[in-house]
DNA sequence: GGCTAATCGAGACGGTACGTCTAGTCTTCGG
DNA sequence: CCGAAGACTAGACGTACCGTCTCGATTAGCC
């Protein structure tokens, strides 16, 4: 299947975020970077196609099954447009999750002044999400690319562990913290480290395929936050 | 390269473990399986060879750049012999998991009776090999297998956090058990559970790069077993 | 599709032919043949099951896409009893010639007493039958069958130009010894290079997919025997 | 053995002939075909390397053995571009025949104003080259691939049997023409059929492995133009 | 009736080649 | 110079057969 042909208008006016690499007009940074010397510019829209096409092939069929051709005859580019911006899959995808363009709301833990509760519907949510058929490959799709890749891998940690999380997503730890400030939980407590073992328990859990009732929830969150 | 043929001299004198699929010839359990009629029984030596060139190839280069005709050329075995018995390389690689191929004794965990002092050995242990080079990309391979492959995953989790890994070797549950007897734990402590978040918080650490340093490595101990 | 076990019951009491091969228990030479000391003996039924499967492939598949396991599936036997007896397909391909179970009465050259016009009516129905579907192939085939088989080769030539055909069947050559006979050709008639040039027409029309109408066949006969 | 890779400098200035398949650069027609956007033209290095490939392979080890994959290594070149133009093998070698580099000037036919003695030259050395050992395979190899190939069976008639057989190289039927307007044979005289039969002939004996001396030759050329 | 020996169906073995797919690069035209 | 298009070399994929090598099970002749 192929994609309609991205034209090239350039009615690049939406931009919504910053390339990786150099070379490329619109910047957030105002270093004038070498001047280039007339040449076509890049095209945003073209930028834009790929990384959407790269989303929908991703969760269509996964990271191992994602090809570059598939890409670009989805995006209705050519594949050397892709390449002279990207190094590799590994590198798309990780420009994709930099702009939420895969995890979207999924992981979004909620903050009801009850912080037990709140971690144990988020495990709930995200194991409930591991077992059903449209995300059961997804998160581990995203795991698969993080063991190719370096910059997925930090970029997965942060936004679901980390702090600081961007785009206005709430992480673990965001959460954890805001249980320290109601006084929930002590001042002392090790909120990274927390975060950190809860996560990795739900990548483990999506490795080993492994769900989780409401009482293996509660047992994390006991263990853990007891 | 090309390894020298297996031959097939018969000598198949060195069982090592059982075969996962039927029409096996030499089996633990007495069932007479189904009475083979006629054809040649599968060959012991080409299996371990194949599996043996498995891990090997594992170990060099990845399971993503893992091929199927390499691992036929290393073996000395034609790829039919692969695709007969084994349906993916993601089964391949399950099996070698499941024969202890490609974890050997890089997971052991001490018991010195010092359950914190023991945890933070096997941690630093751990993550000095996810910072070495040999072993670096080991075990993000390995999560990568089983974020393919179901059986690897299982197969993992019980090897490292399940509890009678098989093989002799001792699993974290296995280490807080012997600390629940030894009166360093509380019985009621949730040993699974802890057990699962710490080897969690281990793929994780291996997935987003992040070495952990003495300190950060007893931050994680006392945060989990304070 | 695999075809019923051949069985063995040994009722071999319809032999319809000799086999090529020696260490064979119906002969007519008399000769005692190092007086085989105990074993099996061969089977005739596996035999006749073989080439009848043989005979059936290839004019289902033509030569070229003839294969010994096809053959083996088909004919309800093993691969090494096709190997224990013959070289190659070749070789079954010629015995199977050589057993008529190929060309059958395909090629049946009348007697009307006119000699013009029984050869005009034989090239007709030849060339009709490289026309039609079904025969379409089969000539092609035999001549791809030569072509690779020395055997094949000389025993076409022998069934369709040659004297005493065997089986029973009148080639060419009878034909126009017979026309010597009743006087409509001089005695000093070149018949072995009529027949030879006649055939070699009717194997090109074969590969050059010429086919040829009833004016066509006449000049033919004409040039030849005018 | 991997012949040198063709490179692809673009320096394509001995450009021999014209290809089948359309989408080619170098035309004789002056149709603008489809206006193309975009993409690599065909290179024509790529192509005539293939043929020449096909040529000598063809040559080497004939038809039955010929292998795409032998032909790509020896042309340097990748599979696809073979699969990309050429539907099979038989394609290939058809457009090798078409391009005259199989048969060369191995079947001219003298013309010294006797046609008979001609005939009986060109025959004799026909059989001889059947007979020798370079040439043993060859006839029987482009039998082969004609009775596989349609377009080759056509072209081969016409190169040997046809008039006006293109590359300047003379036809049985040239020849007889040639004759029949010396007056050695009259003008009624059935010139195509007579070429017909003696390529047949010449094929047959091919096949049948049936060599032919002096005698047998005459005794041919007197039964077709005595 | 046991022994020896060669056959039978069956099917695994190491290989070769198939035709397809994708990677990453190169080359064309048009904007 | 960018971008779409698409040909290029390279090489892995999974399948089909090759011809060989065991298997257990028959089935003869000879003791």
């Amino acid at each position: 299947m192929r994609g309609a042909s991205v034209g090239d208008g350039g009615d690049a006016s939406t931009i919504r975020n910053v390339s990786i690499r150099a070379h490329y007009p619109v910047r957030v940074t105002a270093e004038p970077v070498e001047t280039r010397r007339g040449g076509r510019v890049r095209s945003e829209n073209a930028r834009l196609a790929i990384l959407d096409a790269t989303a929908s092939e991703f969760a269509r069929r996964g990271y191992e099954h994602l090809t570059i051709e598939g890409i670009a005859a989805a995006a209705g580019v050519g594949k050397q447009t892709i390449y002279r911006w990207w190094r590799s899959k590994g590198d798309l995808v990780a420009e994709a999750v930099l702009e939420d363009r895969l995890l979207g709301e999924r992981f979004h833990i909620p903050d009801t002044g009850d912080l037990r509760a709140d971690l144990a519907t988020w495990l709930g949510e995200v194991f409930g999400m591991l077992a059903g058929p449209e995300g059961e490959g997804l998160l581990r799709s995203l795991i698969a690319a993080a063991a190719d890749n370096a910059d997925i891998g930090r970029r997965l940690r942060e936004r679901i562990a980390g702090e600081g999380a961007g785009s206005g997503e709430a992480s673990v730890t965001d959460r954890l913290r805001s249980a320290v400030a109601a006084g929930e939980l002590a001042t002392s407590a090790p909120v990274a480290e927390i975060a950190e073992l809860l996560v990795g328990a739900v990548i483990l859990r999506a490795l080993s395929r492994t769900g989780g009732d409401r009482e293996a929830v509660s047992r994390l969150v006991a263990a853990i936050v007891g």
